[in-house]
RNA sequence: GGCCCGGUAGUUCAGCUGGUUAGAACGCUAGCCUGUCACGCUAGAGGUCGACGGUUCGAGCCCGUUCCGGGUCGCCA
């Protein structure tokens, strides 16, 4: 049967206004609804731009007529027909004034009864949508996600053509490089034994491409990571991959500037006005207990370390004399929120996450202190505390001491964002974008007892610390930023190293002899050998960032076909077993 | 791997202290209806209460195990 033979369609259902009134048009799309008044029948037919109003009447022929009858929900109907004024009106929707008068009607497809009506704010459980990706894709909110990612993908790539980058594919099948993230597998057949993997990223190759000459690299790069699923973090993701030669921090950070804010501009007509402000990594964990810090509500930590020094309250002197740290934030107008039982439950939270327990004190309207740690003290003491804390009556003090520095900016942070949310004091309004910036080269895992890079091992040091890279390495620092988001870490770049032997250096820095680093990124290092131009980039989360613009919770609204929180797919039911024919073309045995 | 929350009709949910035939709304089916637009009215169909086991005279409800989903910690250079 040709369906479409003889039709072709003029206009897209949501376009037609007014103006259009007297003119034939064809339309096409998917019945969002049909009333059935008896004589009379109207059919909202939509299309990813909207619903127009088909109108059968005593006009109609009845073969027509009786075919609109028979129309359900979702079925797909071609419908050629006049525009006319209606003659009562819609103001709720563009195409509320006008309806088509339908002079010939096809049939194209039927459709079952959904699962879920095809409407926008659908409250059905998200596994029952993803099982059906296809219809949930289909509801207006997804179409809008999904046509804005299009829209920012097309902003990106025109901002990065304009400003001389070019697009390169980097391969998908890649070696195995062991570091950070779990790598996904895949077995060779022509090499049996032996694996590809899918890339983390295209670092290595993007800085290939510096070699190559390339000059400025772009790429909208899918990357993938074997690890646990997150609301922001998927296992397959996609990131915006840019690359520059001849360049220091600086200049890498304006294109990463001069990008952001044309694409909050023209995707959502969003200002990013003046300089996006930058923090050191150290004022960040100081000041928000996090490398990557919302900065769209205050509550920042102080340090009460010297305040409580000499009292009598063993737990913050334990904490100090064991080369740790007393810290504490302030939730203002807290007191109603933060009952006692609330804070028994911030207590639970707290020591879920690496705290031996919460001080507090909650301070009345009425200036009654009631506290944990209250009858330790000296009245002169608790009045420095309320000093240092900036707290007054209303408020809430909290406040964790650890012999581990780390672990009291860690959990203060964590314990920051809980208390902000259930305050209900984030602004949802805001674009708070800042860089982070003077990382510690380093980072000491307490799992393997030794340093492991903190960013990645091609990362550059910054200069001045070069004469001290082996003597002192929990003061190395990176040339390496951050770019967050409203408290999301939207991206993350460095200058690399392109000398041979300061390569050579950090990889025997972090553990690697000479044999292994070979082994493992000699590539990388003998290219590096015929004329490496410095070089930088950064990958910024695409995935992110259009979550981000469009307000949505989980990336899961702006990802056309996600996992879920198993990393499995609900509508094609991946991953799966395979045929043992496959696995013995692979030379794979599974144990079982 | 740990912790928290959830799973009852196609969908969203209610279901009391364990007690007759598990309900509502929307959706669906049929009929009526000439201006609806979340049309209206009438009637009807629709359930392995996630699964398995246990306690009990009796389990949607209590207990155990397990599966699935969400969040989170670990993990994510």
């Amino acid at each position: 049967m040709d369906f479409m033979t003889g039709m072709k369609r003029t206009n897209y259902c949501g376009e037609l206004r007014m103006a259009d009134t007297g003119k034939e048009v064809t339309v096409a799309g998917w019945v969002q609804r049909q009333r059935d008044l008896g004589a009379l029948i109207f059919v909202d037919l939509r299309d990813r731009t909207g619903i127009i109003q088909l109108a059968f009447d005593e006009g109609c022929d009845k073969d027509i007529f009786d075919k609109a009858f028979s129309l359900r929900s979702e079925y797909v109907v071609m419908a050629r027909g006049v525009v006319r004024e209606r003659s009562s009106k819609n103001k709720d929707i563009p195409t509320g004034d006008i309806e088509i008068e339908v002079k010939e009607l096809r049939l194209l497809s039927k459709s079952e009864t959904p699962p879920f009506e095809i409407v926008e704010n659908c409250q059905t459980s998200e596994l029952t949508r993803l099982k059906y990706r296809y219809l949930d894709l289909r509801r207006p909110d997804l179409q809008k996600n999904i046509l804005m990612r299009h829209k920012i993908c097309k902003i990106t790539r025109d901002f990065f053509d304009e400003n001389g980058f070019i697009e390169i594919e980097t391969p998908i099948l890649i070696k195995s490089t062991p570091e950070g993230a779990r790598d996904f597998l895949v077995p060779s057949r022509i090499h049996k034994g032996t694996f590809y993997a899918l890339p983390q990223s295209p670092q290595l190759y993007k800085q290939l491409s510096m070699v190559a000459g390339f000059d400025r690299y772009m790429q909208i790069a899918r990357c993938f990571r074997d690890e646990d699923l997150r609301a922001d973090r998927q296992p397959e993701f996609t990131q915006i991959d840019f690359e520059m030669s001849f360049v220091d921090t600086e200049d890498v950070l304006e294109i990463g500037e001069k990008y952001i804010k044309r694409v909050f501009k023209e995707a959502i007509d969003v200002d990013i006005t003046g300089s996006i402000p930058r923090m050191t990594y150290t004022d960040a964990m100081n000041r928000y207990g996090s490398d990557k810090p919302d900065t769209r509500y205050d509550m920042e930590l102080y340090d009460l370390s010297e305040t409580v020094k000499d009292c009598a309250f063993g737990v913050f002197t334990g904490a100090l004399q064991g080369g740790g740290s007393v810290r504490g934030i302030t939730a203002k107008g807290a007191y109603n929120t933060l009952t006692r039982k609330e804070i028994d439950k911030l207590t639970e939270y707290v020591k879920g996450i690496g705290a031996k327990g919460l001080a507090w004190a909650r301070i009345a309207p009425d200036g009654t202190v009631a506290s944990s740690f209250a009858k330790f003290m000296t009245e002169d003491e608790m009045k420095s505390i309320t000093q240092v804390a900036g707290a007054e009556n209303g408020d809430v003090i909290l406040i964790i001491g650890d012999t581990k520095n780390s672990t009291v900016l860690s959990v203060l942070g964590s314990l920051r964002i809980e208390v902000a949310n259930k305050l209900g004091i984030v602004p949802g309004d805001k674009y708070n974008l800042i860089w982070i910036t003077d990382f510690p080269f380093f980072d000491w895992d307490e799992e393997t007892q030794q340093f492991i890079a903190m960013h990645h091992a091609f990362t550059a040091p910054m200069d001045e610390c070069l004469d001290y890279l082996e003597t002192d390495k929990a003061n190395v620092k990176a040339k390496a930023y951050d770019l967050v988001l409203n408290g999301i870490e939207l991206s993350s770049g460095s200058i690399r190293i392109t000398n041979p032997d300061l390569q050579k250096r950090m990889f025997s820095l972090l553990g690697l002899s000479d044999e292994e680093a070979y082994e493992k990124f000699g590539f990388l290092t003998d290219a590096f050998k015929f004329g490496a131009p410095p070089h930088g980039g950064m990958g910024i989360g695409l995935d992110r960032l259009v979550m981000q613009m469009l307000r949505c919770e989980s990336l899961r609204d702006v990802v056309a076909y996600p996992k879920v929180q198993n990393a499995s797919e609900p509508m094609t039911e991946c991953p799966a077993e395979v045929d043992p024919q496959q696995l013995k073309d692979l030379g794979l045995d599974l144990i079982k």
